[in-house]
DNA sequence: AATTGGCAGTCAAATACCCGGAGTGCCAGT
DNA sequence: ACTGGCACTCCGGGTATTTGACTGCCAATT
């Protein structure tokens, strides 16, 4: 049973603990906000919200905390995605405006991201498996190695060096080369999988070993989507934030950087209607993040695909600005590398 | 004036300090180390070490300290590199012996050499300027857009995105491909970009514009090596050794985020006879890192391209085990990097 | 039933203080 | 050149004390 004013009062326990890292007593609220009803009211409010878990005494006689439940009640009922400022806007423009291929778009995304929020961001390469084949290049290095380069929709360029069983010929190179782009151009990745296998029985024996090894390195290549891969920035963020968790933030920053985890992290959080989620707290499966909150919403390409891209920082963190910012680049983001 | 023991206790003093990080006393050294004189003899060598401003006290009457001076001493003719053991060894063949492509490497690189020393480490991408064009392939992607991509020796990438300001069709794109090809197949990057700007005038006056468009791209492309680009791993090594700053370590990772500053660092630091160089402390141009080291040792990579890498940490760093890693290390990579 | 003022109780953080121990510098003696 | 001895210094840790900011509760009030 929380009466309204209650959830006012949570509100704004919120917004000056975020605002303050101190806890905050019934007497400083209704200083600095017009409840027009007396200290000892307030306190009777927060007795309640106390019993409802969404508040916490440090110790017996101090101000208030939000407990992760509170932060969780913030975030779904109280806080207004405070648009950003024309300032920001700005910045995201001239940012990512001029930025030619997909690893420049997305290094300059999360570092304006994270200056934007002033947390650690985190963007999540695209998966391919939705785009489309679009070239096939083989390139020969050596008499029994060459570097095959798969480029796909939306500018993804994936590469690699292939050892050969036997020596081959430029001329040989160049027939399989023109034959592999015939029959995959176009294709889906994931048919373009099945369709390679059915190739190298195309060739005549001589050649099958040394077509099963390219083929089998492409079909690697094209299998491996490289949505495994995270660009992160602004660690230092979480040094700043040092004081905002108990322990030592090392935990912390290794769990980040043990992208498994993030991963893990995006993986599990499904995007809802106002196309951002949060994570707080205990809520992550991680121990290590009990006292850190993620963010992320999706983006998506050209290609159709789908990634992720978010904030980490302190469960005493500014959702209001920080959720409007994430939304604000993904929605962008989408916008970039969607236009085609 | 020091003499040849002096030098002997100020090694016990760094070796001692890295160890415990405590300030060393004298009597403690006569008791850990076998000497053979008294303490008092210790503390007369320990005030010629401090008139030669190799070692300091914290305060009066307490033990010494090195000083960035007296690192350097140690640095320079006191540290035996001690070799790795073989599980060091080992753990550096597992680690990077199955890897793909470039990206893939370094990403490996950089993290064991961060588990090696427990510390930041920092792996540069190799410049380009001195390998050679391999292959260059035009990928239309719309009618007025296309993908440029440069493969060149060692298997370095580069792909770009290039807007023509007039349309294009298949069969002279397939021309053009092919001429340029022919005309920059083989030659060094430097040269490839003087025969380019040529290339542009066989054209006929029609042509020109978006031929134009195409040659500025690749030159650009071309001239516009990556050695800007660093990767780092092990950040959290640096909130683990939080205590040997003197104040928060929030400017030291933000100089190291700032890539600008370790790139300048590197461009600076030219590599000795022994391979391996170190900044130590103040020596550093960016105060923020006053109180940091670094490590570096170059390595190379078939086309001939050199770039660095690296380790940072504070002054306060076990130098012999690091320098072996970071030595090792970039042996190892250029022997990886340099077969063909 | 909701609100208020008052009051006693509680705890953290700040301050002051003291003391032990480690270490130095110096000097006179070997 | 080295050593033992001695006076001196200062840091760090421990304890005691005070201060101040809260809360919780209750009786009175609207």
């Amino acid at each position: 049973m929380v009466s309204q004013r209650s959830l006012e009062v949570l509100r704004v326990i919120v917004q000056d603990y975020v605002a303050s890292r101190e806890p905050v007593g019934s007497k400083s609220i209704v200083e600095r906000h017009a409840f027009g009803v007396s200290a000892a009211t307030i306190r009777n409010d927060m007795a309640m919200l106390e019993d409802e878990d969404l508040i916490t005494a440090p110790h017996t006689s101090s101000g208030r905390v939000p407990t992760d439940k509170g932060y969780r009640v913030f975030v779904d009922q109280l806080a207004d995605l405070r648009p950003l400022t024309t300032a920001q806007r700005q910045a995201i423009e001239t940012f990512l405006g001029r930025s030619v291929d997909l690893d420049d778009v997305l290094a300059r995304t999360v570092r304006l991201l994270s200056q934007l929020t002033n947390q650690v961001a985190i963007v999540q390469y695209p998966t391919l498996s939705k785009s489309r084949v679009r070239h096939i290049e083989l390139v020969p290095l050596a008499s029994t190695r060459l570097m095959s380069v798969v480029i796909t929709d939306g500018g993804r360029v994936e590469q690699r060096i292939v050892e050969l069983p036997t020596e081959i010929d430029e001329v040989f190179l160049g027939e399989l080369r023109a034959k592999i782009n015939a029959s995959l151009g176009g294709l889906a990745l994931t048919d373009a999988v099945t369709t390679l296998s059915t190739l190298a029985q195309q060739f005549s024996p001589v050649r099958e070993n040394v077509v099963g090894a390219i083929v089998a390195a492409l079909s690697e290549q094209i299998a491996a989507n490289r949505a495994d891969r995270l660009v992160m920035a602004g660690t230092a963020n979480l040094v700043r934030t040092e004081e905002d968790f108990s322990g030592s933030i090392f935990p912390v920053l290794e769990a980040i950087e043990e992208q498994v985890t993030l991963l893990r992290l995006f993986g599990e959080m499904h995007v809802d209607q106002s196309g951002i989620r949060a994570s707080i707290g205990r809520e992550n499966a991680d121990v290590a993040l009990a006292e850190a909150s993620v963010l992320t919403s999706g983006y998506t390409t050209s290609g159709g695909s789908l990634a992720r891209l978010g904030v980490l920082g302190p469960t005493r963190m500014d959702y209001s600005n920080n959720m409007a910012a994430v939304r604000a680049v993904a929605r962008y983001l989408t916008r970039l590398l969607g236009e085609e």
